[in-house]
DNA sequence: TTATATACGACAAGTTTAGTCGTAAATTGA
DNA sequence: TCAATTTACGACTAAACTTGTCGTATATAA
């Protein structure tokens, strides 16, 4: 619960390691993967879904790889976990069909407070502040 | 992710009931279950360990049934998380194998970063707040 | 033209969360 | 006393989600 998943971690550990990089130089799925142990399908997969959001920088073929393409201030955290999780957010109401309250459901209000408080503080974050 | 699990809505769901009625009066997991559409063993469960923290309490035999044994606004919403789904935070790092970076996990920094913010923000939050 | 890298979808395994069931103990009221 | 009701609690199952793997296509450098 209110636990950020492996995906985030694993594009947290790839940016931060683009930051203490040379701005152009380029690190492939593979480099990462055995530099900081961890799977490089999975670590491709986000470092893919990054690329396509044009947070970093995607090369093709040997010697490519992938840099930085943003300056890190410029993009809050919540934006960087929807790239890779999608939307966030407690709001199950919507979608599930247990909601069958008599009055009208008293708990809305309260897990939307929840919901807009991470929601604000991670949209005050900005990835540079995480990753210094 | 970042998701409140269910349990802790149910836990809400019943301390807001509580708070919208006569301080005394005794409410059993089953009207608490019949009102709100939600599973009533699931509930008893949440409430039992809100009655063992004495968070409510707990009065058995026919016509017992549970009701709010502290004043709201002075429990924080991390004590309550805490009782409901154990130690919170995202950790994963103490307990996992799969760390075997060869740098001394760069990562740990950013993720307590966002943990400690997420902990923060939820120890200036009392109950009292959520459930207005 | 071969080796290396990204791109991407489908699938499998693993973990966590949600929900159910059975049983025990206390208590009320007839 | 006894039956009905309610909390207490552990064991179990089911469902959902997360994590990780695999196969294949495409681009490109040497």
């Amino acid at each position: 619960m209110l636990k950020i998943s492996r995906k985030v971690e694993y594009a947290l550990i790839a940016l931060r390691h683009f930051h203490g990089q040379d701005k152009g130089k380029l690190t492939s799925a593979k480099e990462l993967a055995q530099t900081y142990g961890v799977p490089q399908e999975l670590l491709a997969k986000v470092l893919q879904r990054l690329a396509k959001k044009d947070i970093i920088d995607a090369v093709k073929g040997p010697r490519g790889g992938y840099r930085i393409a943003i300056d890190p201030k410029s993009i809050k955290m919540t934006e960087l976990f929807e790239i890779i999780e999608g939307p966030m957010g407690i709001m199950d109401c919507y979608f599930d069909s247990g909601c069958e309250q008599i009055d009208g459901c008293t708990i809305r209000t309260p897990i939307n407070r929840i919901n807009d408080s991470i929601r604000a503080m991670f949209n005050n974050m900005t990835l540079a502040e995480v990753t210094h």
